[in-house]
DNA sequence: ATTCCTTTAATTGTTAACAATCCATGGCCG
DNA sequence: CGGCCATGGATTGTTAACAATTAAAGGAAT
């Protein structure tokens, strides 16, 4: 619950130190949603999964209510539970909700970083230029990058409770959506312009300015995944696939 | 996990139906908690807890699992759980988390918030001014209004994941930072006209400034606990009682 | 007397069996 | 032929016993 996840890529290793067979399956658990082995809508079910991971069903449970708390399934009662399935309108209210809480950590920032986390925050935009100069299509690794950047300076907010919300609580979240969404990682060259303006901003102390870019800077990109959204919404009209039933409630 | 809470006064009748044990302790633990029958820090074993409340220790484990989303008990693997312990920065890191994300809250409601919820928001303020006229020295019962009128905000943004957030995940800890606090309910009134400069943004449609009152009127309230924590130190300063040695290491 | 080790009691983690609830299938009746 | 009710299977909720880990108490050696 508190271990501020480093998002350094997901090596196999797993580095947290896995004290108990629920935290294990959990991560195993987290891991297969996350990479979609376990597709979105996937019906989660108490004694196939237990018997798949070799364990009785206390610990999976325990393992399958931590998932819950991270909304990466839904559970009703005396029901099931199932791979949780996101809607558009839901990536759009969490990028809403992370240009409040980063913006606000762009400003504790500029305030409360050390000399050592702005070193750190330039290296990681030192490496996020050299990767884009050797393959600016390899978009994948350098959202994992974006990812780190983020991280970081919501670390260098010295807030603890923003930290277990954002690098926490909604860490895996972010993840699945970038998954589920296929990651439609473009407007790379802006997005770093934008990250050396907020470093400098915060490397000057300049709270309020450091604020405004990132909330600019999430802003944007809120705009242009609903933009490429559209865009694709409207190529799949002429298509011939519609919309599948359950989604089509959406326009509430 | 998702049942929006309704903040009107904590009534016995237990309304969100209860259809499992475990949800049954948990609200029963929580209210203990929260209104300081577990002392912060008091250390909950679980064969004690499950012989107390006539259950097994499965249930209550559960239980203890959601409490501890909620950040109400903390958890050690092998070790035991213990009564969170508060501390004043943790409760203002958790103001700067409000003004961030109330501030947002705000600036959503006066888009999307409906002719029939700001009405309702009006009737809010209407009984708060009847209250404030009968005993302003009643401020508790007052306190709970005021949740009630940031709730109806939030609730007006439309934005189901900050409902989420703020209504449901960071509900149980302010109202346990009030008791723990002893809820300096101070500056009602300068309050009550922050509210209603507010609803008038909100009523026009001015998102900006919404959002902009809003976040004057968290940091207001921010500053005033700050301030009469600082007071209370002062003056405890004279008195023979020095900080105890746990919390001493504060100035960070 | 103090430090280290051993032992022991208590608590947490885990398991498997039991009970209650839900959902779907199939038959019955209108 | 369609809708309602009963029945069966499966899944979740709950329990109690077992295993593993931890922290503390007590004794031996330096």
């Amino acid at each position: 619950m508190a271990d501020y996840v480093t998002p350094t890529l997901d090596n196999d290793a797993e580095l947290p130190a896995v004290r108990t067979l629920a935290e294990r399956v959990f991560h195993q658990l987290q891991r297969a949603i996350v990479r979609g082995e376990l597709p979105p809508g996937t019906r989660i079910t108490e004694p196939e999964l237990s018997s798949h991971y070799g364990i009785s069903r206390g610990p999976l449970r325990e393992a399958m209510r931590r998932l819950e708390t991270y909304r990466l399934i839904e559970r009703v009662p005396h029901v099931g539970a199932r791979v949780v399935k996101l809607s558009m309108e839901e990536l759009l209210e969490l990028f809403d909700v992370r240009e409040a809480l980063e913006s606000m950590a762009a400003r504790l920032a500029a305030k409360h970083m050390t000399p050592e986390e702005i070193a750190g925050l330039r290296d990681v935009l030192a490496v996020h230029e050299r990767q884009d100069d050797l393959a600016s299509g390899e978009a994948y690794y350098q959202r994992e990058g974006d990812l780190d950047f983020h991280y970081r300076i919501v670390q260098g907010s010295h807030n603890r409770m923003l930290m277990t919300i954002l690098c926490d609580d909604l860490y895996y979240l972010v993840r699945l959506y970038r998954t589920q969404f296929s990651a439609s990682g473009t407007r790379p060259h802006q997005a770093f312009i934008e990250h050396h303006r907020i470093v400098d901003a915060i490397e000057s102390g300049d709270a309020e300015l450091a604020e405004l870019l990132m909330r600019r800077h999430v802003s944007a990109s809120r705009e242009n995944v609903a933009a490429s959204y559209a865009r694709a919404l409207e190529s799949q009209a002429d298509d011939a696939q519609p919309i599948e039933p359950e989604t089509s409630r959406s326009a509430t």
